[in-house]
DNA sequence: GATATCTGTTTCGCATGCGAACTAAATTTC
DNA sequence: GAAATTTAGTTCGCATGCGAAACAGATATC
């Protein structure tokens, strides 16, 4: 009799995902970076010279996505990629100068779209949202089972 | 200083969507069903012999989307597809014996996942969450700017 | 009735990201 | 120090889904 009661929730998250993908994507293609391409972005502007194994954990994503990621960025002159010095099967990932200016246009637009997503919530809506979405991570762990 | 204030929620929807789907893919993936099929399944048990756009439709998928998933899920014999009588364009979309068979069991995992995803929080908190989740269909229209 | 327009679906090229299998370098074990 | 194991990334085949453009049938307009 709830929000529970049928397949609601999954479908709605699907949803609002692809519907926020899909918002970026229009306004922020213009300058040439996606959504997760801005999430690597930010990470690096944190933490420039991460291992593509740290951004990976910071992104949530697994070796492969990473690894192609990191291929298309490369591709669009956002990032550079150097061989770790101490580790030969490891790689340090830059920004380059490209990719610092996409960064800055990203927060820009960032600022936008939380605005837009807590409109009409407070403070407290919010955080139960947000504690909601935080709870995947460990509901739905990566590696193990149940 | 609260869940506003950085990139979070987006990033945080993305992950959740991501391991969500993951999840499912784990454990529905053994009965060849994933979490968009079985979507298109649900929506079918309802009102089989849907159009393509209807079902894309309820499914919030464009054109292209819509008409790729009907190709694999006829290819897997999930679903039959006959042309409309009325429209030489158009085609209705039917379950087979299979896919009804997949209906019945995505269903029992659908509610698994639901209880999954409840868990921890109140009625009143899931609302909020539900509400949030649907309020993205009015603030990030498709066809439409801003 | 011929032309213009609209609409349902397809196709293309792309980004995203998974699991499985692989390669190669680093580390541990014996 | 050689063999076994672990770890960092890559590659492959796949599912998902977008926007843009194409196509064909249906409908409206003149």
């Amino acid at each position: 009799m709830n929000a529970v009661q049928d397949r609601r929730l999954v479908f709605l998250l699907n949803v609002a995902q692809r519907r926020l993908q899909r918002w970026v994507a229009a306004r922020m293609d213009k300058d040439g970076v996606t959504a997760t391409q801005s999430g690597l972005l930010f990470i690096l502007g944190q933490r420039d010279g991460a291992l593509m194994g740290e951004a990976g954990a910071a992104l949530d994503l697994g070796p492969p996505g990473i690894s192609g990621l990191v291929d298309r960025m490369t591709a669009a002159g956002l990032i550079r990629r150097r061989a770790d010095p101490d580790d030969g099967r490891a790689w340090r990932l830059w920004l380059t100068p490209v990719g610092r200016a996409a960064l800055a246009q990203s927060k820009a637009g960032l600022a936008e779209i939380n605005a837009h997503l807590a409109e009409g919530f407070t403070n407290a809506e919010i955080d139960i949202v947000a504690r909601w979405l935080t709870s995947f991570q460990t509901r739905f762990p990566r590696g193990e089972e149940q």
